[in-house]
DNA sequence: CTGTTAGCGCTTTCAA
DNA sequence: TTGAAAGCGCTAACAG
């Protein structure tokens, strides 16, 4: 039989509450009568039960996430998962609040951070802008003991309780071996499209591809990369110019936001032999664009799970508990079109 | 605030005893009395809190998990995630048992099945072998009202609760996929090796990796397939065999088991064009083999998160609750060596 | 500094 | 067929 506060007192040879009060680490115990009691929790081998634990305290877990107000396929996603756990959010003591803050807005986000401090929270995650004053802002609220995730894109130099995201880098070099090998002996110089190089994911993407593409596949021309600034009419554009300057154009790697706009470009051009397209996130655009083979390969991050992980980290973590690491690492899960879930 | 089960009493006019019979729909209420609950519960919107139910029952989830005793890295892996949650199990109110049965072993694992019936658990999971013995035994344990999951391998004709493992036909597609583009205008013929096809999982690859290379690569020769019963020595010797009948040998596809005697056999080739070698599970040699260029991709199944799967479904099953679907979709994993974990 | 006591939300005897 | 009361394992006043 689990051993529980009642065995651990009479072993003991203290009150509920004394061991209570040494197993939360409150203050008001005797050095000797505290060691007595560890002594006793050690010997049973006495594990708190968390669930009758938070049933007394009625402790409910209160989390705020900041999203972004961006309306690409992926932000929405993200949002959409959210607000189911939201929902679900009653059933396990917890309560989900989201904020929205203008995408990109460092202030914006900044404010934003600073007002959940306010509430306090048990637990706090966002998508970062890689910005000084977000770094700051986040600090204040990390100081205040609330336990912080960062979801998607990670911030520069902030020591946060958790990154619920993919290795962008390695995303990187692993399209740039896929483009590598699927384009094999066929010519033509190669265009990475960026949302903005000013999101620290997409700079370690482009980083990645480069490199891998310099490592093994030397030969290989790489245009200048353009920025679409995650917005499909202007994805669409940068194609479509790319497509008018290099005619053998042989490959494009896009790893932004913006996908349709990239795919109408696709569309518009002639019969011939298309370009190998590698991108980014599995939205209901990218995977007809797949399964109709007018792109390669979809490069994705799991939304549900990073929004799942992220709470289970902020939940663990505003208790003091541990987690299983392996389960928390956001795989790159790369789709073809016979993989699709 | 929350209703609770007394907030639902008094609003209907009865004691909590009445409420917690009609809740869980035991006998001894009259209809009148029912419906009165019923409506208490609809206009107040309760759900019931299950920590605090199980905390009352003192409830305890007694989970088995029947395994065969194969020695392959694969099921070893599989095994170990099962220990490493059956030792987290006595912080979560569960209790997890683990069976060991001979691998393939048909009248073993039906033995098996029955003498877990009888300790009467809340929830079992196995690695199916596809044959009428196991599914008779299995629809006991069905029958019996005990939730069932199958793990890793599917069995043919049976109503389980749950199937934790990934879809093999499109695993076998997508290595079918990876190996036509991989190849582009390189000559050759490919070889298809097996663990065994009296296993359903290893028959559905073969079936979506044939179907691809028909449809998409129909030129490619591919070799009849052999099988190395998931044994290293065997699958080293018909690798072998297969370099010397076919010096031109351009690719194999392994989705058995037993990938260290491949590997052995690839490295005692001579410096040549090495085939493109794609095959199942991630493991220390297949890593080792894809960090060295030795091969090119390995497909996978996270079997962390197949025995995690399993046991979420299995709890929310034995208490009648639901699950996130998409959560306890497994993944195809694709690994190159650009991004493994 | 330490102990007593009354819950948290639900289940479960045992009587009525 | 229904209800009163005790208790699951832990916490939180409030006394002492």
């Amino acid at each position: 039989m689990k051993p529980t506060v009642h065995d651990i007192a009479a072993y003991a040879g203290v009150s509920l509450a004394t061991v209570d009060r040494v197993l939360n680490g409150r203050a008001g115990v005797r050095a000797v009568t505290r060691e007595r009691v560890e002594a006793a929790v050690a010997a049973l081998g006495f594990v708190r039960d968390m669930a009758a634990a938070n049933l007394a305290k009625s402790r409910v877990y209160h989390l705020v996430f900041i999203l972004p107000a961006n309306d690409n396929s992926f932000m929405i996603g993200l949002r959409a998962q959210v607000e189911t756990m939201a929902a679900r959010a009653a059933t396990e003591r917890m309560q989900i609040d989201i904020v929205d803050v203008p995408a990109f807005d460092i202030q914006a986000l900044a404010a934003a951070l600073d007002a959940a401090l306010a509430f306090k929270p048990d637990g706090l995650a966002f998508v970062a802008v890689d910005a000084p004053a977000v770094l700051d802002a986040a600090e204040r609220v990390r100081t205040a003991g609330i336990p912080v995730a960062t979801l998607v894109s990670d911030l520069s130099g902030f020591r946060r309780a958790h990154f619920s995201g993919i290795d962008n880098n390695a995303a990187g070099r692993t399209a740039g071996t896929l483009m590598g090998r699927f384009l094999a002996e066929r010519r033509g110089p190669v265009l990475p499209l960026a949302g903005s190089l000013m999101v620290r994911d997409h700079r370690e993407r482009l980083e990645g591809f480069c490199a891998v593409m310099a490592e093994r596949f030397p030969d290989r021309v790489l245009l200048p990369v353009v920025e679409g600034r995650d917005d499909p009419a202007e994805a669409e554009r940068l194609v479509t110019a790319a497509f008018d300057a290099h005619p053998d154009l042989a490959g494009i790697y896009s790893f932004g936001a913006g996908n349709r706009g990239l795919i109408r470009s696709l569309n518009a051009q002639g019969a011939g032999l298309r370009p190998v397209v590698i991108l980014h996130e599995l939205t209901s655009a990218t995977r007809a664009a797949l399964l109709d083979d007018r792109i390669d390969a979809v490069l994705n991050q799991d939304a549900g799970h990073e929004v799942r992980s992220a709470i289970r980290v902020l939940k663990a973590k505003a208790d003091g508990a541990s987690v299983v690491d392996e389960q928390e690492r956001i795989r790159i899960d790369i789709f073809l079109k016979d993989n699709l879930p």
